[in-house]
DNA sequence: GACCTCACTGTGGTAGGACCACAGCAAGTT
DNA sequence: AACTTGCTGTGGTCCTACCACAGTGAGGTC
């Protein structure tokens, strides 16, 4: 069985691990999809190093001629790597020009939290303890990390926030980017990433409770003191405390109902 | 430069903070590839509830006609949901066939990091340390919440890796498996997602050094009493110590060179 | 009547071809 | 020298056709 394809060089890889053998030695055949081979063979260049961030990837046709698949099988491998924020695309000629190896993980760890948290696959409680988790590691290497053009960025957004003009729209977005930065400043790279990520996921969640608030402009008070104490913490660089203060803020806005 | 939109909707809700505005009020057009267009689509039935985990999307070619695409987009549009754990696809025909709607973020992001590992988008040493700090959360929270069953899967893990003919594969394996175990006794799918992840994604690399240790038998025992006492502190529902032994342990492996 | 066989139907999977829009580049024109 | 124009290579989109698979039911066989 498996006609697969005449013309594909398409060979078996398939390191299918720890499958319950039904019957004595047989295994159910991988029936691995052609995209999924692409993949495969992108990845092993990555992991060779014969290609490495910034290169540029063959063009969709010249890709599938060689590894005699049809364009759709690329087009759709590329796909996933997009969705996963491995590569870019661009249309034009150039050297810069068609599918270039770039590593983005911030866009698409924020699609992927947030289509599972409208699947209600996950909880907002639980986000919420996730962020607790990492904006607490964020928060204690920030005051070590962080420097002068970190705490004037954060700086920044606190002046906008701290504005009595300041609708809930730009004082959610302001939030946002202050937590995003004080990620940043971390100085770890994955943490960051998934801090913004969460962040940006519970966005319009947030937006929705601020603008349900009774009373905006003293919720937006306390929460702007908050921010400037951790603010202070990180500017001291005293990480433990930063930690504390912004388990302490997160909460303490989720607490509030 | 690219702006390069992630999901704006067909109409220009798009927001574009802060870019020159070169003429007055000329916004630059925004041009959404059409698959962007069907996720979209697709992620305003699942805002709205008339599309929610379990159910069935309507086949490609239907789907396509409805929206008034190629089938092509719409393919590209279930790959990236299929990339994000969102959707799962089969053959065949009856009720079950065809897209279903299942919220299965695992596999997604463990791919994601394990790809952006290898692009060295992120050191393994932002890996630790984001493992530790979700794992702290893990193991604090499954000292409460875990369960016998829960207790009795991680007790068959320890057994498997106190056996002394245990091989470094298996032991990486069941060493994964535990660490695994515990996250998801914690019952945050979030951060059980996550942790197990990101674990997943180390698991080449921590298996080239297991077998690398020049006295393997040695850092196993070393290992196993460690994952004897985590799992103690959990039995006893001791979270606080659970946590600082997990961070002891993950850290404790990382830093012998 | 109970069971098996097999064609039918609806589903995703794949291929190949065609054309479009866009961006860079080079040759030609002013 | 500066501008214009057409060429070329790239992804973006669509169409059409066919394949493989799994359930369904009609028909035949015992």
């Amino acid at each position: 069985m498996v006609p697969d394809q005449a013309s594909t060089g398409a060979l078996d890889d398939a390191v299918d691990p720890a499958d319950g053998v039904v019957d004595a030695g047989w295994a159910p055949v991988t029936k691995a999809r052609t995209y999924e081979l692409v993949l495969d063979r992108v990845e092993a260049q990555i992991t060779s190093g014969r290609l490495r961030a910034g290169d540029r990837l063959p063009a969709e046709r010249d890709l599938a001629a060689a590894l005699g698949v049809s364009r759709v099988a690329v087009r759709e491998a590329m796909r996933v790597l997009q969705a996963m924020g491995v590569i870019t695309q661009s249309t034009g000629s150039g050297r810069d020009a068609g599918t270039v190896l770039t590593a983005a993980p911030g866009e698409a760890l924020t699609r992927l939290v947030r289509m599972h948290v409208l699947l209600a696959s996950v909880g907002t409680a639980d986000v919420v303890r996730a962020r607790i988790a990492l904006e607490r590691e964020s928060a204690r290497l920030a005051a070590t990390h962080a420097r002068d053009a970190d705490h004037a960025l954060l700086a920044e957004h606190l002046a906008v926030m701290d504005d009595p003009e300041c609708s809930p729209e730009t004082f959610n977005d302001r939030d946002t980017e202050f937590h995003v930065a004080i990620a940043h400043a971390s100085g770890n790279r994955l943490v960051a990433e998934m801090t913004t990520a969460l962040r940006n996921a519970m966005r319009a969640t947030l937006l929705e409770r601020l603008q349900g608030e009774d009373d905006f402009r003293a919720v937006a008070a306390r929460l702007a003191r908050e921010h400037h104490e951790i603010h202070d913490a990180l500017v001291a660089g005293e990480g433990a405390r930063a930690a504390d203060l912004v388990e302490a803020h997160i909460e303490g806005f989720y607490a509030r109902r």
